[in-house]
DNA sequence: CTCTTTTACGTAAACGTTTACGTTGGGTGG
DNA sequence: CCACCCAACGTAAACGTTTACGTAAAAGAG
């Protein structure tokens, strides 16, 4: 069994008050007895209970971070950031993922509440009524990361969707493009589907250009297999386009896949910009021209958003909408 | 403040260890006081607190994962794999990513250690002698995942990385090849280089192919630029290979990289056979033929592993070697 | 030198549980 | 009817800390 701060107390001949006192700095010691103290620590090699911190001071020091699925290539650099912005100000997180699932979302809740954790951080999916109802009651801060909540005032760190998928169709236009397409993710996604089709719609207006049910392929989510799915309908339905703007890096994946299965050249006979610039964009081939979100960022201010909160005691921060980037990379040509 | 175990006591008119005794079903309360107790809690909405719960148990039912990098896309899945099963069976895990760095990880152990968590997964690195030692004084249960020790006595799980590599070179030479060459890891990474690279070479040989320097590149690590960079050194040094075996899927996305940019036609010009079987393998152009590991499969058995360790209480338990398959897709072409 | 303040501690309660032990009351066997 | 047992509780200690409060000695003021 490790030692506790009793044993501590007895071998340097103080009383576990003053070893506390040394041990979190607080006054009410002289220095004689705080190297005497020091001296026991390190000889028995003892480390305090953070258990029994915990009880005491209401704080575990640790974060909650759910995901919907751990497999989404977002998630490892979300995590990396939160992770190292954690770490950084001397907290753990743990990882959850609620496979999208209303129950296991609520269980974990629980579990994450009964462990008495510090903050949430919410990832990619949308917030429901149950779901904030629950945390609220919990009484601890939480952060929205690439998602945003219509119904509660909960802070949020996004790219502006709309903005970027506007960005994104500009830059095909701006190359000289005319018939321009999208493989949209779902359109009743309020977040990450619906902005990303305006932004697209937009700009094409805004060129003075018609936007076309013929030029949009809506797909159910943002994976390869809508990609390579989206691609092939896309193409049988509007063979005349020669760009395409792809609601997301896996999407734009399975797109190029679809092109490489069918001798379509990219981007020779076509076009494709992605969204999200994961790390293996620039490994696609060709590599892939993206609409960037800062994804480690993105965890990094998630994470210290939620610090400030728990800091401030303010149940709520401002909101940040992190800048996107275009990636010039090879999918992407100019249009004669 | 959330309710404690006490207000529930007061308000159904009992004491706390009656309370107690409900919530963990130990013998010692009537059909009657238990409906009335679960009411109270139904209507307070009280939940136990795990913390106090941990103090008492010395149990906190979390584990914590160490993981060198994040960024690696290894993660992904193994750590889908952990926590699925430390979910499955009731715990929690903490994410740690130490860098590789001694210092870091030294850190992360020591925070661990306070955290009073059950056990450990280290996972893709060497466990060196002060962290063996730090966490055997920890007194708790540790596995390794994807990596193994020579020095000390700690269950591992992995697939056999030299039978693995064995297989993916033998697969070249059943396809006909006779020139191949190798893009490795770093030689003196006894854990995942050098076995890959002996595996490769004692193919050779038993197919009574002489193995030269020649035929081989060592990078530094497994990522996409040794791969780029491999490749570049390869087609130099040895022009007349006919297939390649690249000792990571990202090396070999680097190979299909590099290829793509110098006209080098894959898999007509030369073949490529991965390792790992990323999710990213079949999204790859063309789709890499691998040697995968049931990345996720391994996850979920370290996982159990370490609970088995913790319910039987040994420090030892059995390792396991996964078995490794050959994922054949459009990377590799016959040799006429 | 005396009185007051400050410093350097120690004592004990508190955090929210679990659990060993003690205490009832009703039931059973004889 | 008595002795006994067992089910159904309650009491209190324990887990390892932090911290309010008390106290003795040292330091400072006059």
């Amino acid at each position: 069994m490790a030692y506790t701060i009793k044993d501590v107390a007895k071998k340097a001949g103080v009383s576990i008050a003053t070893v506390s006192r040394v041990l979190n700095n607080q006054p009410g010691f002289s220095e004689k007895t705080k190297k005497k103290v020091q001296h026991v620590i390190e000889e028995l090699g003892y480390e305090p209970n953070a258990v029994a911190r915990g009880l005491i001071n209401n704080k575990t020091h640790t974060i909650g971070v759910l995901f919907p699925e751990l497999s989404s290539m977002l998630v490892t650099d979300f995590l990396n950031g939160i992770e190292t912005m954690a770490h950084e100000l001397g907290s753990s997180v743990i990882v959850c993922h609620t496979e999208a699932d209303g129950e296991k979302t609520m269980k974990y809740l629980q579990l994450l509440n009964e462990k008495r954790i510090d903050g949430i951080i919410f990832v990619s999916a949308i917030l429901k009524e149950e779901y904030y109802n629950y945390i609220r009651k919990m009484g601890i801060p939480m952060v929205l990361l690439s998602t945003e909540s219509y119904s509660y005032p909960v802070p949020y760190v996004k790219v502006n969707d709309q903005h970027a998928a506007y960005s994104a169709t500009k830059y095909l236009l701006n190359k000289g493009h005319k018939k321009i397409g999208m493989i949209s993710g779902n359109k009743d996604d309020l977040i990450a589907g619906k902005p990303r089709i305006m932004g697209f719609e937009m700009a094409l207006k805004d060129q003075g250009i018609a936007f076309t049910e013929n030029n949009i392929i809506y797909s159910k989510g943002f994976g390869f297999q809508d990609g390579l799915d989206g691609m092939e309908k896309l193409m049988k339905q509007s063979p005349e386009i020669s760009a395409i703007f792809a609601a997301s890096d896996e999407i734009a994946f399975g797109a190029l896949s679809f092109a490489y299965q069918h001798g379509i050249k990219i981007p020779d006979d076509v076009s494709i910009i992605g969204y999200d610039n994961l790390s293996i964009a620039e490994m696609a081939i060709p590599p892939l021209t993206t609409v960037g979100q800062p994804l480690i960022k993105m965890g990094k201010t998630a994470a210290s958003m939620l610090f400030e909160m728990l800091e401030s005691g303010n149940v709520f921060v401002e909101n940040r909408i992190l800048p996107h980037e275009i990636l010039e990379r090879e999918t992407v040509r100019e249009k004669r």
